[in-house]
DNA sequence: GCATTTCTGAACTCAACAGTTTAGTTTAAA
DNA sequence: TTTAAACTAAACTGTTGAGTTCAGAAATGC
């Protein structure tokens, strides 16, 4: 942001033009956006607006690069180790499935989706920081639980992987493809249950 | 097509027009497609065009729901009803893989996904010929499976659709995002692999 | 107060693109 | 071979949107 770069901040309104383009570009996209758009949202002129970014296309990707990184810091923290995946597993399914309903969640995603064709490294940048990530954090912490021989898991990035998508199970779709009005939070329990239920089920020692 | 509608052609180049539409159109999406490319492509006039199709927008619907036909009728075939869930999963697993990861499978998706808010109807279509279609032919074979004994499922639908995610681990992202080059044969039956041993282990019988 | 930097807004250029028109050419059928 | 329908090429209109320019207004620092 304009902290981490004073020398590219040079006035007093960068931070309206960031705000504006982020609100614009998540809504429309990047075709859809319109620069105009962007400076009416911001309340600044466009030459303002062209004082701070050479052209439209690096103002989208300052922003997808700041978006990408807010994604990854929703997902930063380091998950507790020692608690057991039956208390843990359905606390991290439940965040991973109220991340991707919400409608910054779908907007990113489906920015990364459309746009990582013009912009191959925004593609790249959002599964890193994204599915990428969340993957990775699991992964440590079934390795932990495997340490411990609480479960027994052979390809444990692939079992992460599992679970995570176990738990976008037909809501992401349906939410992406407005095949549903607005899915209630018992339907996202029943799948969270599930998920868990099928990874212990396989992933879990006999007992 | 021509021969389902022959009042609507009244030309001997309308299949020419659609060919080329298609072609761009998954190319480069609705925005990025020009009606001039389309022409080209399709090596036809404008005005030629213009006398099948009011406009570009109509031309792209019709297109669209080729297309998520076609889909539909990829996973259209019934399954064998009779095959043991270890015989039929991983076949039905792969097939579904392997057309996410074909080039028309993340073409359609691609477009439904950033279409589908400026044609809602499209979005919907993509899911019922795609997602929903997949998981209701997997439901009716699942519940034969618990009828036989052969499987143990409280909620069919959910393991359908988890089944179904599955089979995306990993790969599906990977191949969007292009955080990848490409996806070799052992790596797509990996993901299979772990997918039926898991839906199996969970859903099962114990022996 | 005065000077400097930042910002404004409105008008402008330029290119791309959707859709139309027209005058003339090709095709195919009778 | 004639005729009508289908098609073409190219020029044209009107719009939209990216990026520029500039004369002047507002904020900031001294």
């Amino acid at each position: 942001m304009s902290d981490t770069h004073p020398a590219i901040k040079k006035g007093r309104k960068f931070d309206q033009v960031v705000e504006g383009a982020r609100t614009v570009f998540l809504r429309d996209g990047f075709e859809g956006a319109s620069v105009d758009d962007i400076a009416r949202e911001a309340g600044v002129s466009k030459a303002t607006l062209y004082s701070y970014f050479p052209d439209k296309r690096v103002l989208f990707l300052e922003i997808a690069a700041q978006e990408t990184k807010r994604q990854a810091d929703a997902f930063e923290e380091r998950m507790d180790e020692n608690l057991s995946p039956e208390a843990l597993l359905p606390n991290v399914g439940r965040k991973i499935l109220d991340f991707i309903l919400s409608d910054f969640g779908q907007a990113v995603f489906r920015i990364a989706v459309s746009e990582s064709d013009r912009f191959p490294e925004l593609g790249r940048k959002y599964y890193e920081s994204g599915p990428a990530l969340v993957a990775k954090r699991l992964s440590q912490y079934l390795a932990s639980c495997t340490a411990r021989g609480e479960l027994e898991i052979d390809d444990i990035e692939l079992a992460a992987e599992q679970f995570g998508e176990l738990c976008k199970a037909r809501l992401q779709s349906r939410r992406l493809f407005q095949a549903c009005c607005d899915i209630d939070d018992s339907e996202k329990q029943k799948v969270i249950d599930g998920a868990v239920h099928m990874f212990l089920c396989c992933y879990g020692v006999r007992k």
